[in-house]
DNA sequence: GTTCTTAAAA
């Protein structure tokens, strides 16, 4: 390609006369080599020695020429008052190019301002309006756009359609949606052997949530393309279905006979990541080693690095991740905030800190994200101290304006240590009004703590912002019964039965040689059921002769201390503990998930087994990994 | 000649 447009430029160089007409095919064909500054000087040398002038045919072009080389928006400006006095600046092409160029420098008042001049206006010029609306973020704007469009009586294509299911898979409008479908179905757009249509619809399923529908879209793409399977995926882990995700990338690589890029890896080792297999990561990790070859950009490579260190620390090999991760030879913000998360995930506080420092050392500025991991790396480690200070350093030293998610780190940070009224104060004293997730964080500690009058306050005040969250009527009703107020526990469940809402169930599972095994609260269908109660019995047995006191405030309260550890027994995390114990006894280290906080018994029961059994127990739950060793935990008790 | 689907870290 390259070597053509060589000949090319000497072609035109040589001419004695050349036309703009000539110049114009000559730069889009340089365009699609895809060397857009080589592109750019050739044309700008021809045209000066040609004394041709660009036309309502070269901005187009050029815009796209400029989008390539990341010109300031500036330049479109430039070539949009170049065209305005030239007459052609409401070109239906050269209008499209402008309002391309601008959202995609989140310039959205002059593409608007541009958009709403337009006398006339057609299909292209509004998809391109919507899908640049919506990559800045503002859907809603882009989907009355959409209806507009229908006012005007502008017929949508298939590319708009593709544009407004990415929209409603954001926005998680099924409903809308399905309806959408239906007109695609009776405009024929979904028979054309064009998968992009179908991704976006398949896309849009999987992403509201509906694995069967994306599914059924899916089986019916005939030519499924890397987005395709990706997206697939992508609704297969979001669905939890680690393992089936993991086979449709087999599938994909050995039926669809294509050839997995960086995408799909990060995609896969995400998944692979959160089943917590160490073996299926290392397989991975091989795997994607050998196919890295010279198509991959340093930049594909260094994205796939930060995807594998996530993946070792999320498979509990910290070790690994540790080694890969010195051995890299260029690293960026995400490289080294991957790292603090995974160290701070693992209750390895100090390391993190460490690591924070050393990235600022290196000469990396931490962005908002990279905050938010050294934030809750504190808040894992209790330490309250060093998080205020780097909290404080966020405006101060590094320009960066703390927003909602560092105010929930640090309420959260305060209250995990029981210092509640200061966690109060900050959230008094924040420069907006604090979200649901913030009353949400002091609620929960004040459960924790037994501070029945601040809790009280701060569920009224989650209530206020979202009357419908069941989260927030259970922690309360927690805080009441474990402070002895069965009187309003009924109220605050009743209320929550009123309104049809039901608490979160807890589920655990654990891992066990390529096959995961679920477990809901009190479940007894199992076949070995009675070893598993048998064996929970007998270790509470155990635990009684050694002296160590059950935390029982969980239990509900009309029960004897004895009935009380027995409903312990049901909790699902010792469950899996007990499956796993009973039916492969011999394994020594055993991965176990939790979809909610682990409660402070089971905690207990985890570490006594993982000293009277010898086990290394890994215990995820959705904040954090527990490593139980030898009668221990990583996370030192404080989670 | 202009518009479209997926995408690493919390």
């Amino acid at each position: 390609m390259h070597h053509w447009n060589c000949k090319l430029y000497i072609y035109i160089s040589e001419m004695k006369q050349a036309s703009a007409f000539c110049l114009n095919t000559a730069l889009r064909s340089y365009l699609k080599s895809g060397n857009p500054s080589l592109a750019l000087n050739h044309y700008l040398e021809a045209s000066h020695k040609h004394g041709v002038t660009p036309d309502k045919f070269t901005i187009p072009s050029l815009l796209k020429l400029f989008l390539h080389l990341r010109y300031p928006v500036k330049r479109g400006e430039s070539l949009q008052s170049f065209s305005l006095k030239n007459g052609f600046l409401y070109d239906l092409f050269i209008a499209t190019g402008l309002i391309e160029f601008y959202l995609k420098h989140a310039a959205s008042d002059s593409a608007h301002k541009l958009f709403v001049e337009m006398p006339k206006r057609d299909v292209v010029l509004f998809t391109a309006m919507i899908c640049g609306l919506s990559e800045n973020g503002f859907r809603k704007a882009a989907l009355d756009l959409f209806f507009e469009m229908k006012e005007e009586r502008i017929e949508p294509t298939a590319m708009t359609i593709a544009a407004v299911f990415s929209i409603i898979s954001q926005c998680k409008n099924i409903d809308l949606g399905r309806m959408l479908h239906g007109f695609c179905l009776r405009k024929g757009f979904l028979n054309k052997e064009d998968a992009v249509l179908q991704t976006s619809l398949m896309d849009m399923y999987g992403k509201c949530g509906n694995l069967v529908y994306a599914n059924n879209v899916f089986d019916k793409i005939t030519e499924r393309n890397l987005v395709s399977w990706n997206s697939i995926i992508n609704a297969y882990v979001s669905h939890g279905s680690l393992y089936l995700a993991l086979k449709l990338f087999q599938e994909m690589i050995f039926q669809g006979w294509l050839r997995p890029k960086t995408s799909t890896f990060t995609s896969i080792l995400n998944a692979c990541g959160l089943t917590t297999d160490l073996l299926k990561g290392r397989e991975l990790h091989a795997y994607i080693t050998k196919c890295i070859d010279a198509d991959y950009t340093e930049f594909d490579k260094l994205v796939l690095c930060n995807a594998l260190i996530d993946m070792y620390f999320k498979t509990g090999d910290c070790d690994s991740a540790q080694t890969f991760f010195d051995e890299m030879q260029m690293k960026n913000v995400v490289t080294w905030t991957t790292m603090i998360s995974g160290q701070g995930s693992h209750g390895l506080t100090r390391r993190a800190l460490e690591t924070f420092h050393r990235m600022i050392a290196s000469g990396i500025k931490p962005d908002r994200v990279a905050f938010v991991a050294i934030l809750t790396a504190c808040n894992h480690g209790g330490l309250v101290k060093e998080g205020r200070q780097i909290f404080d350093s966020m405006e101060n030293e590094f320009n960066v304006s703390p927003e909602m998610i560092h105010y929930v780190c640090m309420v959260d940070l305060y209250s995990r240590r029981g210092l509640l009224e200061e966690a109060h104060i900050l959230i008094k004293d924040m420069p907006f009004e604090p979200s649901k997730e913030i009353w949400g964080a002091l609620l929960s500690c004040c459960r924790s703590y037994r501070n029945v009058q601040l809790g009280e306050y701060a569920a009224k005040m989650a209530l206020e912002l979202d009357k419908f969250d069941a989260g927030t009527y259970v922690l309360l009703s927690r805080l009441y019964v474990e402070s002895g107020r069965l009187e309003e526990f009924s109220k605050v469940r009743l209320a929550m039965q009123q309104l049809g809402l039901r608490p979160i169930r807890a589920f655990s599972w654990v891992e066990i040689k390529n096959k995961v095994y679920k477990f809901t609260v009190g479940e007894r269908f199992n076949e070995s059921s009675k070893e598993m109660y048998e064996f929970l019995e007998s270790v509470s047995l155990k635990m009684e002769e050694a002296g160590i006191q059950r935390d029982v405030s969980n239990v509900g309260h009309d029960f004897s201390k004895r009935e009380k550890v027995g409903a312990l027994c049901g909790h699902t995390e010792k469950l899996a503990l007990a499956f796993a114990m009973v039916k492969f006894g011999s394994m020594k280290n055993l991965r176990i998930g939790k979809n909610l906080r682990v409660c402070i018994d089971c905690h207990e029961v985890f570490k006594f087994v993982s000293l009277v059994y010898e086990k290394e127990i890994v215990l995820k739950d959705p904040n954090r990994y527990h490593r139980f060793i030898r009668g221990h935990c990583t996370c030192n008790d404080f989670w």
